[in-house]
DNA sequence: TGACAAATAGACAGATCGGTCTGTATATAT
DNA sequence: ATATATACAGACCGATCTGTCTATTTGTCA
């Protein structure tokens, strides 16, 4: 059963998400959730507060849902590396996550949004990106690369540019461009 | 000799950029513009209207420079296309558009905050993208591609991924790691 | 000098914002 | 049954938002 802080941040992400962040009031989170506003303010101090809330849910949320993807998809790091791609194109699709559709990733619209680096939001933001680097990293040195750090440097740099190509453009096949090009960068860093 | 209209449109750009399109009120930038509320109403119809005009001269602004750029470059199409990612860098470190600094790509930043493919801003993000994407092909077929079109999305992603990657982790190296990428597209792509 | 266009300052309206407060209802646990 | 914690509805506050209005000033051209 949901509590009422989990619906209050269920709500605010999904409102968030498809409308930015300045763009959504309280009121609307409050009525959409059917929570009291005396609520909100005693479990989160400020808006604020409900925003980083928010994206560390969608943190866990996000990472959760694209390792177990990539990790179901076959037991080959390798091929775990290249099926982040259709992951992503699945998202894009709008066949994962269905209550909130796709809007682009709500941490770069965050960072968008918040464009100083030192903003809470934008800090969540930066981690969030390194986190996945980091896992990435995991696997590429699991797939025996010779220089993982790189080589995941670029996979996560392929990801971002399907997912802005994706959102600006419309166009959810980007997801097979950066896979095109994850390909052939995995041939040449990965023994044969 | 600067009309009110331009000086309008500049002040709205650098203050969008900034810190966000629904973050910015009018008075902030009437006050900083030195221009009066019914100027602005008579010039443009609301906020909205002024919000596409920042971003249709800031389409300009961008393209102009970009191509400036990457056509004084070098001569050779080849180099030209290589070159978009040391310009890229230069804009990162904010050595471009030196009264604006590096906040992102404003279009990206635009469709997070108007994540409706049908809003007026958001449209103008796809088409800005898409002119660039043009532009590559062009490159691409003088440089003797043999699938102008495919190379020339695949380099438009990885410029994405460093200009999200620099702005969210503010890491302006990523364009580094996009134009290495690149090389390797190219060495494949085009005739020796 | 006089007419006209354009821009000015600033009050104002109506709505909405984030946030505070009071008082009531509900649910659980002793 | 009573005490306690939690959440409810909704009035309310001051600030801010976009947009409208009036009245005044400035600059230009004839």
């Amino acid at each position: 059963m949901k509590s009422r802080r989990d619906e209050l941040v269920d709500t605010a992400l999904r409102l968030f998400y498809k409308q930015g962040f300045n763009a959504t009031g309280i009121d609307k989170i409050l009525s959409e959730s059917g929570v009291a506003k005396m609520t909100l303010y005693k479990h989160f101090g400020s808006k604020d507060e409900l925003i980083l809330a928010a994206l560390t849910r969608r943190d866990e949320q996000f990472r959760d849902w694209l390792t177990n993807a990539m990790e179901t998809a076959s037991p080959d790091p390798r091929a775990q590396l290249l099926s982040l791609f259709d992951a992503l194109e699945k998202w894009f699709r709008g066949q994962a996550f269905k209550d909130l559709g796709f809007s682009g990733c709500a941490f770069i619209n965050a960072s968008g949004e918040f464009t100083d680096p030192d903003h809470p939001a934008h800090r969540i933001a930066k981690q969030h990106k390194q986190e996945i680097v980091d896992y990435l990293a995991k696997l590429c040195t699991k797939a025996g690369a010779t220089d993982p750090e790189t080589l995941a440097e670029q996979l996560a740099l392929l990801k971002e540019g399907a997912i802005v190509t994706a959102h600006v453009r419309g166009m959810p096949e980007a997801a097979r461009v950066a896979k095109t090009i994850a390909t052939g960068l995995l041939d040449a860093a990965l023994p044969a």
